[in-house]
DNA sequence: TTGTAAGCGTTATCAT
DNA sequence: ATGATAACGCTTACAA
């Protein structure tokens, strides 16, 4: 049905060796550059991608692992880091583990098994032994937003607790004595960070935490929603809730509005992400934004450079800035 | 560094056909089966499914391609069939193409070449030749959510024009005599076929349809958000807005909130898709849901019974039927 | 510059 | 039941 170089051949009168040549750009004469060219186009004649995988052990593709297709974050990572790595040329291949560990393990696999050139992953954080295996069998791999004991490997990586910090400090200066988090999932190194970032500031500031005001959600919208309205209906309930993430943040806004509280006059809010809420809220959301197409490139940058075989600087961790926008969404506390 | 057959055979001191046979499941000596086994386990050995791919023509993979990754509607479809697929055996490679034409046309291509046993598309319908290419081919596709004029092409769709028919009745019924509708873009096959069910049933009840009533949207947050604030602002605002997809019905919720406009009092809106949010919203929204799932099932399904060669009852097209969800959000009007 | 042939790791045919 | 071998379509020495 396709057709392949042999067929190029044959009509060309060439060989196979001369065809080959031409499409991997060595030296043919100019004549029968020409002949083969239209051959080819004639033909529709398609490299047989497996076929020179099998020989060459490349595939020009690159192999991308996130949890969820529904968590902004994640997906609007990963669209950039295929966009960059498309202008370069290389394909990918974009797998979803559905935040299940075992089906992450899977999906390791599955693109060594399509020989990917380079694994790009926001891992779960529980899976080592099939990335290491990776990592030896020479494959580059490129973590994203969390490190991995035991793994020497690229990372790019938000800092976190910084943003969490600054964030919360924003609050604090302005006066707010009680600032609850709504944090991601316990066992989530981004997570763990920004409640870091939250308790260090409160230390520093010399004001005392207030367990209850720490609440856990899933990252999930509804989560966002639920803990709100267990905040708000607290005896003593916060002056100021500090988002983690962007669909939670969602759900905070929906509660607030829901119970007709007023951003800004009643409570102080500062959300996560995504930089299009921010505007959309009235009054306008503080937000703290996480770098996307930063990290896109930075990942896409890091693992041609790990194909092309430079490993200076290995493992490279960079970490990139979080930036707060401060907007109409909090106010000044006066006592 | 990773094992071959050859290494098994080596090891065992049997023939890599014999090794070979027990990979795939032939008959051999029950102390030779165990042997291999063995040593399959000792070298850590996997099968190369790129010389596999090769030498059968088939890789066990099937292709994904979709317009977005941040779409609630296609990154949800996209979770279930992947998982459905990934259940039966099969891997999947998924591409986005961010809603550009040249780009689904090279990952259409892309596929081609990593010689997927079948596609599955969220198609942009701007793309024919490429896929009749692939059709050509003998490989199979299946066509999510809407029809390309031209092809003759198994496809599983929703019920569109009924959804929004039935939704639309609602209002009508229940006294709303302007009613507006927030459509997705104008060249998008669903976003027409709910805006011919708009259409129809004002027909059908003898209602004028007011021209200024019907938008356009992008699908995206903000327009739900813009657009709404156009509606309610205009001197002889609508009673009732019908949003078609769930980006945007989060973008009219705002918009609403944003303007202390009461849903049901003083709004009647009725939303699309996300079922989470019907609970979030208070009063709780009504909305037409899309069964992701059984659109999901129904396209796994189909191109698995394709891939095994059944050619029953091709062309199938599959139309699926949207459920209506009435919860609260509307109300009746009485003049 | 061009052609020939080996080899990538499988599967599958055909003797044995 | 097992083994030897050709073939899948390509790249890459090496020979011509």
């Amino acid at each position: 049905m396709a057709s392949t170089i042999k067929d190029v051949a044959k009509l060309t009168g060439l060989s196979i060796g001369t065809i080959s040549k031409v499409i991997n750009g060595g030296a043919v004469l100019e004549i029968n550059r020409i002949l083969i060219e239209k051959a080819i186009k004639e033909l529709d004649f398609k490299v047989n991608e497996t076929a020179r995988s099998l020989k060459t052990n490349r595939s020009k593709t690159i192999g991308i692992i996130l949890p969820s297709l529904e968590n902004y974050f994640c997906t609007s990572v990963v669209a950039y880091v295929e966009q960059y790595l498309s202008k370069h040329g290389y394909g990918t291949i974009i797998c979803n583990y559905r935040e299940d560990p075992e089906v992450e393990k899977e999906k390791l696999n599955f693109l060594v098994n399509k020989m990917v050139d380079g694994v790009v992953i926001i891992p779960s954080g529980k899976v080592k032994d099939e990335i290491i295996n990776i990592l030896n069998r020479d494959v580059p791999v490129v973590l994203i937003d969390r490190l991995i004991k035991g793994i020497n490997c690229d990372a790019v990586l938000v800092d976190n607790f910084n943003a969490s910090y600054n964030a919360v400090e924003q609050l604090i200066t302005r006066g707010h004595k009680r600032t609850a988090i709504i944090c991601g999932p316990k066992d989530v190194y981004t997570s763990d960070e920004r409640l870091k970032g939250y308790l260090a500031v409160h230390e520093n500031y010399n004001l005392e935490v207030d367990n209850n005001l720490i609440k856990f959600g899933d990252y999930y919208l509804k989560s966002g929603y639920d803990l709100c309205l267990q905040l708000i209906e607290m005896e003593n309930p916060p002056t100021s809730i500090f988002v983690t993430n962007y669909d939670m943040t969602l759900g905070v806004i929906t509660a607030l509005n829901e119970k007709n509280i007023k951003l800004s006059e009643e409570i102080s809010v500062i959300g996560f992400d995504n930089i299009g809420m921010s505007k959309i809220v009235k009054p306008s959301l503080s937000i703290v934004i996480q770098p996307m197409e930063q990290i896109g490139e930075a990942v896409a940058h890091l693992i041609l450079k790990r194909i092309k075989g430079d490993k200076t600087n290995y493992p490279n961790v960079t970490r990139l800035k979080a930036e707060l926008v401060m907007k109409d969404s909090v106010s000044n506390v006066n006592y």
